[in-house]
DNA sequence: TTAAGTGCAAATTATTTGCAGTAAG
DNA sequence: CTTACTGCAAATAATTTGCACTTAA
């Protein structure tokens, strides 16, 4: 695996910076794993944990848990589930569909240019919707 | 809870025999409490667990999980993941839309015929989509 | 009679937590 | 300094499995 540059940490940096989180060397170390690169990512904690191993910097796999976890709750991540399993932490916010690839485990973005749900079901009184989650199941063809 | 009649058990037996699953006490039992009355319905093993206890029949939890799982791989039902922890399992096995109670971690079927998506992504090279599946999370509000 | 099904209890897997030590502000 | 964070190891929780015992066909 890649090794950390400046410039993935800087990134890595500020965006916890953006949110008041405290920049441990754990937490830079992840951040810069996840958007030092700008790219979107859709990780497990498992995944993370290796990536951060590979790279040679070492943190607890409880502390990827609970960071995650953080990252969640401070809005710069979303937790995804598409099978019981385990969860996928996507680094991309905003409400979009996945596709999920049954035979790797994997999930990618789906290209949501192309999704556009009409009449969606009106949220029953006392309720309104918090989210719609959309998961475009793959097998391989 | 109620107790189950004649009728649900013979509709429970009849959806069994229809695909094969041998008509066991276990099994009549647990397919009447969930098709017995002709509803669709969405449930966790341990809510099924619970049922059965309540109208009096004894069936271990490790049979229900077991037996939910048959009725999954024999298409009666479809799992359905929508928050890490726990798995549910619908009679429906429809492609439709559902709704999630975030507060009361319920999951109920959301009117499909309200549900309209345009221009689904297409799937990549060498995969085609299995199910799409649309939760829509809800909170009070 | 015999292969499939059932019930425990023990094993797994993903995740969380308690708590003593470490580090950021 | 002081409070938040980290790392283990132990605790949970949902689900699965091994195996001796039933039961439907």
């Amino acid at each position: 695996m890649r090794e950390l540059d400046t410039q993935m940490e800087t990134r890595g940096g500020d965006w916890l910076a953006g949110v008041g989180l405290r920049p441990t060397r754990q937490r830079v170390t992840l951040a810069a794993l996840l958007v030092g690169d700008g790219q979107d990512r859709h990780v497990t904690a498992e995944w993370l944990f290796e990536a951060a191993r590979e790279a040679g910097e070492k943190v607890s796999l409880a502390t990827v848990y609970n960071t995650l976890r953080a990252f969640c709750d401070a809005g710069l991540m979303r937790e995804i589930t598409v099978d019981g399993s385990k969860s996928y932490f996507d680094t991309n916010t905003s409400n979009h569909p996945h596709f999920y690839w049954e035979d790797s485990a994997a999930l990618t973005d789906a290209p949501s240019d192309q999704l556009e749900i009409r009449r969606l079901p009106k949220a029953p009184d006392g309720a309104e919707i918090a989210a719609v989650d959309v998961v475009i199941r793959l097998r391989r063809s």
